[in-house]
DNA sequence: TCACGTTTTACAATATTTTAACATTTTATT
DNA sequence: AATAAAATGTTAAAATATTGTAAAACGTGA
């Protein structure tokens, strides 16, 4: 559910970290320059990026630099193998999130990964919990005041990505994008009725509540 | 040999869970508080720490926080009478594996232990026991009531990967992944079949159930 | 060939998704 | 403030998709 959008040129070094990120149930995208990850970025909605400094076509640096040009909130942890002072402040000046240099332990690593996505409040486990709500991504279950509450597939990823990401809205093309088919013809009005739905089923749960952005889409809001 | 410390200041209760456990070929050490857990937690290596909350000395959550100060890894299963959220969150923050409330079924209890230990990758038994079932996944057996359960070789691969990982949902695609030949070109309809199958050939099981999770797969739940 | 387990197929039964119609609310314009 | 226009809310029926199941086809080893 969570994606990570991984940037080393050292192909060795990103399946590393990709599988390792994997096995703690994120999803990852590897990508081996600047250039390549910055295309990645613009496609995908991800919740953190990763990137070492040296790299080809367009170092660790200039790829944040553009990714802040257009988002000023995605956590970026650059990895280096460099480590001095004014590589650091750079960085830090450029809204970097943490530095983590190499060789790295794994375990520490993890924490760190988890920490910043804690920071920014996205929920980094398969479970998650809001108020009286709890849902779990592996059992595909959700729980109120620990009764069953019966869910779709397809409500079950839209609420789960709506309370992974509170207060963040949206829009009905980028839900349909990610949970419906490539050539999936249904109208974005479809959304609209799943939003009624989640609103109904969950109108027992006291943590949250999904708004309407009028002309834009929905959001959640913890309360 | 996998060794399991059992901390719990009921002594009747404590014994009770040291001689389930010993039933199921684990090594158990008993302790009857916190101080003393943590001690015996120094001095061993153990694969899992079975913990009350409630306890003289030291209670579970203290004990689990120093636990964690040298060891982020140990799997910890608290067990409570206590089933108040603000205990279940504080639990899960310090990284608490799992959640067993008192009184319990021994059964259940068994499997949450077996199902930690296998998250965690370390290898437990080869049989498994719900209810009337028992599995023993070194001869590819089956019982029910003592008597034999027929199954073919998928049949049981399925059924005891579901009973062991109970509430999983489990994608075809998984399912095929792990049991079916990499060149296999079977449909995942396949899967329905046995599915179909196994339903059949348990319905005179009575500790557990096999659901569709619609536009999922499956998954076994116990009951 | 037979026996047995596996896989496919076809159709029935269910569940989910989408549409479409109308109601209501919000926004923009006068 | 009144009105029109646009966007959203709501609902049930229609359309699709998924799953259940029995039977047939397939493959393999004794």
């Amino acid at each position: 559910m969570v994606k990570i959008l991984v940037v080393e040129d050292d192909r060795a070094i990103n399946g590393l970290i990709c599988s390792c990120l994997r096995g703690e149930g994120y999803e990852t995208t590897a990508c081996y320059d600047g250039e390549a990850g910055l295309n990645a970025f613009a496609e995908g909605s991800y919740a953190l990026v990763i990137s070492d400094i040296m790299m080809p076509k367009m170092d660790g640096f200039a790829l944040a630099e553009e990714i802040r040009l257009f988002n000023k909130q995605v956590p970026i942890l650059f990895m280096t193998a460099k480590d001095d002072k004014p590589s650091k402040l750079y960085a830090y000046k450029l809204g970097v999130d943490d530095y983590v240099v190499k060789p790295f332990d794994t375990d520490v690593f993890m924490l760190k990964v988890a920490a910043v996505l804690r920071r920014t409040g996205i929920e980094t486990n398969k479970s998650l919990t809001v108020g009286n709500l709890t849902m779990n991504s592996e059992e595909h279950t959700a729980y109120v005041n620990g009764e069953e509450l019966p869910l779709t597939v397809r409500e079950f990823d839209l609420l789960f990505k709506f309370l992974s990401y509170p207060k963040k809205t949206f829009t009905r093309s980028a839900l349909m994008e990610e949970f419906w088919d490539y050539d999936s013809s249904a109208t974005s009005r479809t959304v609209d009725v799943y939003m009624a739905k989640l609103r109904d089923k969950t109108s027992v749960c006291d943590g949250f509540e999904i708004l309407t952005v009028h002309g834009l889409g929905y959001k959640a809001v913890l309360k």
